[in-house]
RNA sequence: GGAGAGGUGCUCGAGUGGUUGAAGAGGUACGCUUGGAAAGCGUAUGUACUCCAAAAGGGUACCGGGGGUUCGAAUCCCUUCCUCUCCGCCA
């Protein structure tokens, strides 16, 4: 969430930002200036009572040592009614707080100046593109019936064993997800990522660490018994690894990737969108994570964004960068760039890695902040991307390699399949 | 799941009702010392909110979380979470 400080001092600024992103700050901006000065002054209050009571207590404590015994029960009357309007105050206090901190949570993070204008995806701006379109005949056939003819991926038996969105992967398929896993882990390492292994299920406070709750709750699987949430990105145990954590500047930048299945309700969607394996409720995804310093951030996201480039274009796959416009970016994000590829037998380039900078949004929730040279304290900023996600990956090679002969696997996978065709 | 032990500052660790934000040690930083280093000596070393125009300097809260007893709680009581050990179960 964005710091009350910042909302206070440049509240203007804030709602204007606000509204680039859909959003009509200025009722909650005033209420939250509103709240804030009566938790000032409530809190000034119940600090005075308070200081009020300590010291009467510390006078009844010398009174009693000296053995002046009436003296120190006349001071005990006094604080009688000095807890009652502490009590009132205190209570108060509690519920302003409360109040203040339901308000903010609703803010969302406020777009970078260079973000587009714009309120849908129709507005995103196409930063750069590559690759070579392929040529496909008239009858070329989308994933979902070439894993029907090769015997790549059964979608009926994962319905039966789990449900619609979890599909079986097969043989070759099966290893080709593997080594798009590994490919991508050998790659981040070789960037400078430390490689970690996160748990799968977080708890409440991870969820709202990184944003997802109170947000999206509805978009994780929620295992109630222990009150656990299965994770719909490797983002959200790998950053909170970093709550509560007080860096040094010299850790700056710290880099870390991760392999994980992922898992989302995607309650409301439906139709093409979500045909084969467009949209899944598991999938596997490799994600890059740093926690850098704040002069440094939009440097290090062009370098992400540039580092997963290269994954497209060893994967030989036409590509596109998208600038997101500022109607089309998540609730948490500053600036985000999308990698889509194009998925030659559907015709539509398919979103595979999102990579963003979510400046002191995140880290002001974590409470992830660094001591700087000056040793004062600031909140650091953090960035994320996919690098990649395997299913739309999967499903653009098989669409875009398939020949009479069955379908090409590109050079830079070859070591980790372990062949060339599946046919 | 059963039985027990425990959660204190960057770390270890003391502390069972009254200047304890917290002894002591270690670590770290700065200074002195040294040809240089080590040792030694000295000083410093939390976070959040808040008062003050700012600095200096105050105030409040924080000894896992929440609640209670008391004039006063790290210390007593209740509750909850977590960690560890042993047994059981499983890999």
């Amino acid at each position: 969430m964005l710091t009350l400080k910042y909302i206070t001092e440049n509240s203007e600024d804030v709602i204007a930002r606000l509204a680039r992103k859909n959003f009509d700050g200025a009722a909650v901006i005033a209420q939250i200036i509103k709240s804030d000065a009566m938790r000032k002054a409530t809190q000034l209050k119940t600090d005075d009572a308070l200081a009020r009571l300590n010291s009467l207590s510390k006078e009844v404590g010398l009174l009693m040592k000296s053995g002046q015994q009436e003296a120190a029960n006349k001071l005990k009357a006094e604080t009688t009614q000095l807890k009652e309007t502490i009590k009132i105050i205190g209570e108060r206090l509690t519920a302003v707080e409360q109040d203040l901190n339901d308000l903010l949570v609703q803010i969302p993070n406020l777009p970078h100046a260079s973000v587009p204008d714009g309120k849908h995806a129709e507005d995103n701006l196409v930063e750069r593109e590559g690759g070579v379109m392929p040529n496909l005949p008239a009858d070329a056939l989308p994933h979902w019936d070439l894993a029907k003819k090769y015997d790549l991926i059964d979608f009926e038996l994962g319905v039966k064993i789990s449900g619609a969105g979890f599909p079986v992967y097969k043989g070759k398929c099966a290893r080709l997800q593997r080594a798009l896993i590994n490919f991508f882990l050998d790659n981040a390492n070789e960037a400078g990522y430390l490689e970690v292994q996160p748990p799968y299920v977080v708890n409440a406070a991870s969820g709202y660490g990184t944003g997802q709750l109170p947000d999206k709750e509805g978009q994780m699987y929620h295992c109630t018994v222990d009150d656990l949430y299965l994770i719909p990105t490797a983002e959200v145990p790998v950053t909170n690894i970093y709550r509560d954590v007080m860096l040094n500047e010299a850790d700056l930048p710290i880099k870390n990737t991760a392999y994980s299945a992922c898992f989302r309700r995607e309650a409301g969607s439906y139709g093409k969108d979500v045909r084969g394996l467009n949209r899944l409720h598991q999938f596997d995804k490799v994600e890059i994570v740093q926690i850098q310093h704040p002069d440094k951030s939009y440097e290090t996201l062009d370098q992400m964004v540039s580092y997963v480039q290269t994954l497209v274009e060893k994967l030989e796959l036409p590509w596109r960068i998208l600038r997101l416009c500022a109607g089309d970016m998540s609730f948490t994000s500053a600036l985000t760039f999308d990698f889509e590829v194009y998925s030659a037998a559907q015709q539509r380039w398919l979103e595979v890695s999102s990579v963003s900078n979510f400046e002191s949004y995140q880290a002001n929730r974590l409470k992830c902040r660094f001591k700087d040279k000056d040793k004062k304290t600031a909140l650091v900023h953090t960035l994320n991307g996919s690098a990649m996600a395997l299913p739309r990956i999967v499903a653009a090679l098989l669409e875009n390699n398939q020949t009479p002969e069955g379908i090409r696997i590109p050079k830079a996978l070859i070591p980790y399949t372990g062949f060339e065709f599946i046919s």
